[in-house]
DNA sequence: CGTCTATTTGAATGTACTCAAAAGCGGTGG
DNA sequence: CCACCGCTTTTGAGTACATTCAAATAGACG
């Protein structure tokens, strides 16, 4: 994939939060490291350390815990302008405790942590362009947990087929199933009723 | 309630994330505005803004949501050192969809957004302080869900009283239950069996 | 095309909820 | 300080929601 795209394709999508100066978007383009992932190829493992944040220029992946059974609970999906990380890990530097799996071939540009602080320190606007993220990732949590606490399990569908249309189509059903909270028998029932009504 | 306590109580706080000069404490201190409440006095109630981010000096609230059938749903609880608000309505000044009440006798410290604009402008370390909170918040969400999804009701539970052991205590039942999803009967009964073993 | 994985279907089970009523606890006023 | 009132918690029984297990069908990738 152009390397020219994909530096296009984040300055796009930073653009909606900050401006910058041709100089600045040189330099930050310049901490951007282009990876692939082919379908089931993980980003991280439960166990390694996350040393970058990823931003996906194409394709989709989920984080996933994997608990003491062996059962996988998925806790986020990323597609395109999206950022995927295990955010603790990358911050304390900890091992990480999630997986990150792509579900379809992706391609992701990836800053690490010295990459980030050298970043706020040349372009303080970036302070506020990842402040900005992380108070819209917790608004979305916040939504989640409501949801998760307040509503059925046919509700919870409904309100992730209203927020995420795309992604309800593209991502394996049994993933969906694990993000929402229930087994994936039971979701094939829900859309059965549905279809009914 | 002494003024200079509830200031001294909160640079205590503060200083746990970042370091001021005497004057800044000052400026940050100027800034607070102290106010009490009652037991079940409302300080947001939704529909109208959330003019304040909230720090608890004393006491404790709870933060709910009261959706379309009157049932409520608690989203957060807050005690001695912690703040609270509809941090949504803070931002964007549109109406709050949660309601936050005493459950006991409480004092905070309050913060508005001219308050806090100034006080990133004349104090940037309150930039990284925010943004920790922030990050934080974020972080005990991501594991709140982790939970939800993942664990029965009585492990929801058990969890609670080992992060929250304090907060297990304190707050009536009921409030507990809405928290973590399910309703105070079924509570109850965890509980009664939890003795027995 | 063949293999592997995902989805659907049906039946039995278990988990959590609703409804109703009694017991317990705390705050308030006499 | 005690008694009452209102709200919270407990208890029990019946019901609904969601899961497990097993097997058949459908889809997707190499």
């Amino acid at each position: 994939m152009d390397i020219a795209i994909m530096h296009e394709r984040i300055l796009q999508h930073v653009a909606m939060h900050i401006s910058l100066t041709p100089h600045e978007k040189t330099f930050f383009t310049g901490l951007l490291k282009p990876r692939s992932f082919r379908r089931r190829q993980f980003l991280l493992q439960a166990g390694d350390v996350c040393r970058h944040e990823s931003f996906l220029v194409s394709g989709c992946m989920h984080a996933y815990y994997t608990d003491r059974n062996g059962d996988d609970h998925v806790l986020h999906f990323a597609i395109e302008d999206w950022w995927i990380s295990d955010f603790q890990s990358f911050l304390d530097g900890k091992p990480a405790q999630i997986n990150i799996e792509a579900l379809e071939p992706t391609w992701v540009l990836q800053l690490d942590h010295p990459g980030l602080e050298s970043l706020y320190r040349e372009v303080p606007a970036f302070e506020r362009f990842f402040r900005i993220l992380h108070q819209n990732a917790y608004l979305a949590q916040n939504q989640r947990i409501l949801n998760n606490i307040s509503q059925t399990a046919p509700e919870r569908y409904e309100a992730f087929l209203e927020r995420y249309p795309q992604l309800a189509e593209r991502v394996p059903q049994k993933y969906l199933a694990s993000y929402l909270g229930m087994t994936p028998v039971f979701l094939s029932q829900i859309r059965k009723k549905r279809m009914g009504s």
